[in-house]
DNA sequence: CAGTGGTCTAGACCACATT
DNA sequence: ATGTGGTCTAGACCACTGT
């Protein structure tokens, strides 16, 4: 492993590095990666240098650190907080936990607006995947899902697949296909429920429901994902956490 | 000043030194803090410590560090991005900028729930200000918003003071109250618009509204602001951004 | 120019986990 | 006992800002 010949800091060298061994899928999730003075010799830099490299990465929750144990991978799923992405609350404030069941899946050309949205070149590489999905809260539906998903990052994707992963969509994404989500921005529009989305969530026509259109992006602001989700709201409400100091 | 005597980790000790100063007005908002030499001779520790402990207050905000120039207390107007917390956008997601009509302040003994979700103490110190307000955008209401503050943390605050306030009221309770808001939670919810409500924000009864519910909270997890929105919602939708890496 | 924060180094010691 | 990350130091040089 040769020197670094980066032209900026060190220390983002060394964290484009080590997000480069990351996506190289060298270091898998849950792994744990090089030790500080390890990586120090391999780069030839001091070990705070490599310190500073990891604590953005750390911050940014790609990689997790435990004293006297290593800096392992993060994994995306077994996350308490589940990412601190998964947000669907009911009205007494009580975190709601939902099961996925796919309802279709097909591999599609994007049209204009889902191609916008996730920066896919229009003429040639703009196929992707849709998967539809109902989530239910103890057998009760509570909103329905579509995920659209750039093909190309996501290749050979099934519906067996999609439908055997459990909580955390991420955890695959990460595990099976190297796509690591570090960002997400949410658009979120109050709606009245047209009458086959009232049935499938069991309301009234006319009811409030609450979408929720996500875009995921990974290293470079590259759009990875597109989900659109639509909650029941008589019922539910949606909780958006910011914080800046730990 | 004497030597820091705390137990945890020195740089923690200074951050919640520095954080008393900022608290006890020693600095203000838009001020420059001392350089970082001369923290380090104030505290007794060296450069490095002092760094790592203004790095947690920059990562939160709370101050600004300009190579040359120096680190200064973060003002929370003049924000272009309006502390990242000013989210309306119309449907075709372009930013929606609105005023804000003062239409009522109280000072009132705060009920139940609100005494709950601002942490007051059922007794005592439960006196709130209750500020409620139209939002405008090119004359156009947008939204309703209501203002719940704990008494206690806005001494003699006045409506006029309210009404004189240009765009981002968190400058205001900054800089005349000493209060510094570095996180907050937002619940999120669809509604059918009542009658009234209907009538200002001119959309039918019934109509889809976004209900956000914001809590603010300063150093040390305490709430200081219940903020409730009421947005018009056939024509507007919300945005969350969540980052984790610069 | 002097002063600021930004980066980098080399080393020390501590707290924690595993062997 | 060993190895890990966590903290702290003392110093160096660089990049940028103001005078």
């Amino acid at each position: 492993m040769k020197a670094l010949t980066g032209i900026g800091p060190l220390y983002k060298e060394v964290r484009r590095r080590l997000l480069e061994c990351l996506a190289g899928g060298e270091w898998k999730p849950g792994e744990r990666i090089p030790s500080e003075p390890d990586l120090a010799r391999r780069f030839g830099v001091a070990i705070s240098t490599i310190r500073a490299g990891i604590s953005d990465l750390a911050a940014a929750g790609v990689v997790n650190r435990w004293q006297g144990r290593g800096t392992f991978v993060a994994r995306h799923d077994l996350h308490p907080q589940g990412f601190r992405f998964s947000n669907i609350y009911d009205t007494r404030g009580q975190k709601v936990f939902t099961e996925r069941e796919i309802t279709s899946f097909q591999r599609i050309a994007a049209d204009g607006e889902i191609a916008r949205k996730l920066g896919l070149a229009a003429a040639g590489s703009n196929r992707v995947c849709v998967i539809e999905a109902v989530l239910r809260s103890g057998g009760i539906a509570v909103a329905t899902m579509a995920l659209i998903l750039p093909a190309r990052f996501f290749p050979r994707l099934r519906a067996a697949t999609m439908r055997q992963t459990g909580e955390n969509l991420y955890a695959l994404y990460q595990k099976s296909f190297g796509v690591t989500v570090i960002r997400m921005d949410e658009w979120v529009r109050a709606r009245k429920a047209p009458a086959a989305l009232a049935r499938t969530l069991g309301i009234a026509t006319g009811d409030p429901v609450l979408e929720v259109e996500r875009i995921a992006y990974t290293f470079g602001d590259v759009p990875v994902e597109l989900r659109r989700r639509t909650y029941e709201a008589t019922r539910h409400q949606y909780l958006f956490s910011h914080d800046r100091l730990a």
